[in-house]
DNA sequence: ACTGGCACTCCTAGCCGGGGAGTGCCAAAC
DNA sequence: GTTTGGCACTCCCCGGCTAGGAGTGCCAGT
């Protein structure tokens, strides 16, 4: 494939996104400097049509990358564009004003919506990939119990429970004891073992209540929360014209689904040490976004420990787009860096 | 106001609702059995268009009920489509599993999304109207402190902070000691005040840790968290034949302020004993809501403590929405009060 | 290998006219 | 005096049609 060619796709993928219609030979000719006139073009684009990188919606249109295309695109020919100094400033103030974890996630939700107009979405740190830092054991009444485990990522899971006899604050005492001996420092994933043990473990009197808080220990570290996510700027999938208007509702829908966003987001960082990964229209797998790109990286203080990405239609700015999700995941990361 | 007036002015707005087209005159004289005739029903139409119930689109056309219409409609018309017994049931269940607060209002806002086929909004119970149950504070790291606050409605704030200075065990369990002494039952309205005398009851020792500790507690009680809300279903509002089609964006755009859904559940129970309210189109007084209705009730265990809500078109079906939206903040309160 | 020219295709926007739904009014009937 | 049937009228909606234009593919010439 010729040097030029490249530069053609490129020229077809650069105008399409910007003005959203075919773009025929005439434009890419005279606004792209390639020194060679509409009708070499021409030939150009029936080449890339032949091999599968555009096509025409009909014929006598102008042509319009495929998925194919825009992998092409950003594989090999989108050179990303930095972010603007002024950018950058605005990421590390709004990001160093948060004081927790949940703060820094909103905020980080809705920056990635500002900066690249999409939707963004945020995973909380893993519990798969944390470790427990502290565990909490509060007394509300004599029989009900709120346990609060705090993560050395800086998620804070709380729960309630009934405790089935009474309790005196010694007996609270000595429970917290026992559970923080037992698990602080370890990683989630080794918790199921050890809170099986946490029975034995304790005096005969408590064993009951022992036995309970076990199963709510369990089900903290495996259950509902184990994955969260937040999302902000659902509002851009109105932007470009309504490009989404057809297939809005799948869209919206799956937003409020933590299995589908946790699909989308996916195992960025799998096998490859590649942090950043961009998956185009069908290449999710999943049949509403078939017209669907999603921008996501890995991010964590050191390994990863969760994911955020951006979500837009396959006609977005690659190049854009890509900046702003790998500053922002970097700098998230330092910040978590910071704060452990 | 005749009696068969009204009755044509309900067979607009039911017909309307269901069909979502202008009625006519003989639609409505056919389908409701009124005994009169196209004609007869013409004249009525003439008034009730007179008096500013309904509106046509343009001569010749069906009628569409105004703003004024529905509010007649719901105020003197409507009546109540109590849920089906099976409906009922699903409520009890679907909420009975709940498990905690947060667990209580996500299940609530899927609930009524489901429901009422409408976008669902669920206020946490507000900070002004909760007392404190108990203060914990949790030392991560010498320096390094985590405060929650249990609310007697069962929120749950935490808040992590730096000491100025490092911290023995026994300062944290006195500084636990101090402001739960200050602070427990006391409503968080009164809190402020009691805060502001933290200081002079510390040991002189732990007096700058004090007002540090103070600080965060304010920040806590009467900050950006103060209120929160929960949000489902959004891709409701691309039903109805995409009603909202044209004005999609600002509605996604408030879904994600608080300030402005606050501002449509608005202050329910504000003077008079109603538990309802239902907003209609530019009653919201917001310029985006004009074709927007909200229906909106006060829960919590006897004294109203939050709302929830329900938004959709103005052309809705009030009844079985009211119904609906009443019945689950009910549920909501009966659980409250157990729980309490 | 590139270019200008040219015929061709097909979409789009605008115009026109018929059909239909619904109205308002009037005179007659109950 | 309320109700009714009749009737002329208005205006939207829809389909078909046409003119215009953008873009292509191909060919012959450089």
């Amino acid at each position: 494939m010729d040097d030029r060619k490249l530069e053609v796709l490129r020229a077809i993928v650069e105008d399409y996104v910007a003005t959203q219609e075919p773009v025929g030979s005439k434009a890419v000719a005279q606004r792209h400097a390639l020194g060679v006139s509409a009708a070499t073009v021409r030939n150009d684009m029936a080449y890339l049509e032949e091999a599968g990188y555009i096509h025409q919606p009909h014929t006598s249109a102008g042509r319009i990358p495929t998925v194919k295309g825009y992998r092409l695109f950003v594989d090999r020919l989108g050179k990303i564009k930095p972010l603007s100094v002024a950018e950058r400033r605005a990421v590390h103030r709004f990001l160093a004003e948060a004081i927790d974890l949940d703060d820094v996630v909103t905020r980080t939700t809705r920056l990635l919506a500002q900066l690249t107009h999409q939707v963004a979405v945020v995973q909380y740190p893993s519990l798969n990939r944390s470790a427990v830092r502290h565990l909490e054991l509060v007394s509300l009444s004599p029989q009900r119990l709120m346990l609060v485990m705090i993560t050395d990522t800086g998620r804070v899971e709380q729960r309630q429970f009934e405790a089935p006899a009474e309790l005196g604050e010694g007996d609270v005492l000595e429970l917290r004891r026992l559970i923080n001996e037992q698990l602080q420092g370890k990683p989630l994933t080794d918790a199921p073992k050890a809170i099986g043990s946490l029975t034995e473990l304790a005096r005969p009197e408590l064993k009951t209540t022992t036995s309970a808080l076990a199963r709510v220990l369990l089900d903290t570290v495996v259950s509902r929360t184990e994955e969260r996510v937040a999302v902000a700027g659902a509002a851009n999938l109105t932007r470009n014209g309504g490009y989404f208007a057809g297939s809005l509702r799948p869209i919206l829908e799956a937003l409020e689904e933590e299995v589908v966003l946790m699909q989308l987001l996916g195992r960025t960082d799998a096998g490859s040490g590649a942090l950043l990964t961009v998956r185009i229209g069908d290449e999710n797998e999943i049949a509403d976004f078939r017209e669907t790109a999603v921008v996501a990286a890995g991010y964590g203080p050191g390994a990863v420990v969760g994911h955020m990405g951006v979500l837009g239609p396959t006609r977005m700015d690659y190049p854009g787009t890509i900046a702003a999700v790998r500053a922002v995941a970097r700098y998230v990361s330092e910040i978590l860096e910071q704060n452990r």
